[in-house]
DNA sequence: ATAGTCAAGGTCAAAGAAAGTCAAAATCAA
DNA sequence: TTGATTTTGACTTTCTTTGACCTTGACTAT
C-alpha cells in the first residue's frame, strides 16, 4: 500500500463519524511521516467535489483544512423531502420540514429563512384554501430542488 | 482557534443584545492577552462594511471603540427595490431584479437562485394570469424582506 | 489662553505560522 | 518501455502576532 492511500484512509476514517474532519496539514504529514505538501495531493486526487466531498482551507496562525462530504446525502436527502410532500402542503407542514432540513445542513440558514418566508401564510394570503395549499407546495419544492442542482 | 477568531467571537457575543457594542481597546486586550493593536487587526479583518459593521473610536482619555452591525444601506437598497414592485411582478421583472441584487452583493448566490425558482413561472403555473404575477410579486417581496436583519 | 502631561487609540512593517503551487525525480503498472 | 501516478522540496501566498512609534483628546498648572 503506498502512501497516498495510507493519507487517504486516515481521512476516511476521520471522516467516518460525521462525515466531516479538520486537519492541521503540517501536523497530519508529521504523524503520517510525509512531506506536507503530499496531503494536497492526496486531497486533489481523491477528495474532489466529484467524490462527493467540499475542501475549505486557511492559512496563516490556526490555520486548517477542512473535508466534508456531501453531496449524494444531500441530494437524496432532499429528493426525499421532495417526494414526501405530494401535490399540496400546508404552513406547519412547511416549516417543519425546513427547521428539520436546517438543523440537518442540508439548507442554509439563509435559504431557510428565504424558504420559510416563501411559503409562510401571510405571503400567499391572497389565495384561498385549495390552491393556496398547492401553490406552496410547488414553490416549496422548487426552492428545494434549486439547492441541489450544483456540486460545490 | 486562534487569538483573532477568540476576539472576533468575543465581539461578536458583546454585539449579540442590539447590535451594538463600546469597548476600551486597551482593557480588552488585556483581559484577553493580546497586544492592544490586535484589537485593530480584528477590527479591520472583519468588522468592515463590507461584513456589515461601522466602526468609530476615539483616541484621548477616554477613549473608546464602537461596533455597530449595520443594516441600513442594505436593508434600504432591497427595500427600495420591494417599494419599486408594486402588487405584481413577471417572470422577467423579478430575474432582473435578482440578477440585479446579486451583481450587488445584495443576494448571495444560494438565495438568488432560490429566488429564481421561486418566482419562475414554471412554479407558479398552476395560476391564472392575474393571480400570478399577483402572487410572484407577493413571494419575491417575501424573500427579499426575510434577508433584512435588524441590527443596532 | 498656552504649554505640558497622561491616557487613550492608530499605523505600519517585520517576523512568524500555516497552507498552496509547481515541476522535477522516482516509482509503478500495463 | 513508457505513460501515469506518487513523492519531494524549494518557493509562494495568505493570514496572524508583535512591537516600536505616532496622533489625538482631556485635564492641569501657569
Amino acid at each position: 500500500m503506498n502512501m497516498s492511500n495510507e493519507i487517504a484512509n486516515m481521512i476516511l476514517s476521520m471522516l467516518e463519524n460525521d462525515g466531516f474532519t479538520e486537519i492541521q496539514r503540517n501536523e497530519l504529514a508529521q504523524t503520517i511521516g510525509c512531506v506536507p505538501s503530499q496531503i494536497n495531493y492526496v486531497i486533489s486526487s481523491r477528495f474532489t467535489p466529484e467524490h462527493g466531498y467540499i475542501v475549505e482551507s486557511r492559512r496563516g496562525g490556526g490555520g486548517y483544512v477542512r473535508i466534508s462530504r456531501v453531496s449524494y446525502d444531500k441530494g437524496s436527502a432532499l429528493m426525499h423531502v421532495v417526494n414526501s410532500i405530494g401535490l399540496a402542503a400546508d404552513e406547519a407542514t412547511c416549516r417543519a420540514h425546513i427547521s428539520n432540513l436546517n438543523y440537518q445542513n442540508l439548507l442554509s440558514d439563509e435559504v431557510s429563512v428565504a424558504a420559510l418566508a416563501a411559503t409562510s401564510d401571510k405571503c400567499l394570503r391572497e389565495l384561498s384554501l385549495p390552491m393556496r395549499d398547492i401553490i406552496r407546495a410547488s414553490v416549496f419544492k422548487n426552492i428545494l430542488l434549486s439547492t441541489v442542482k450544483k456540486g460545490r
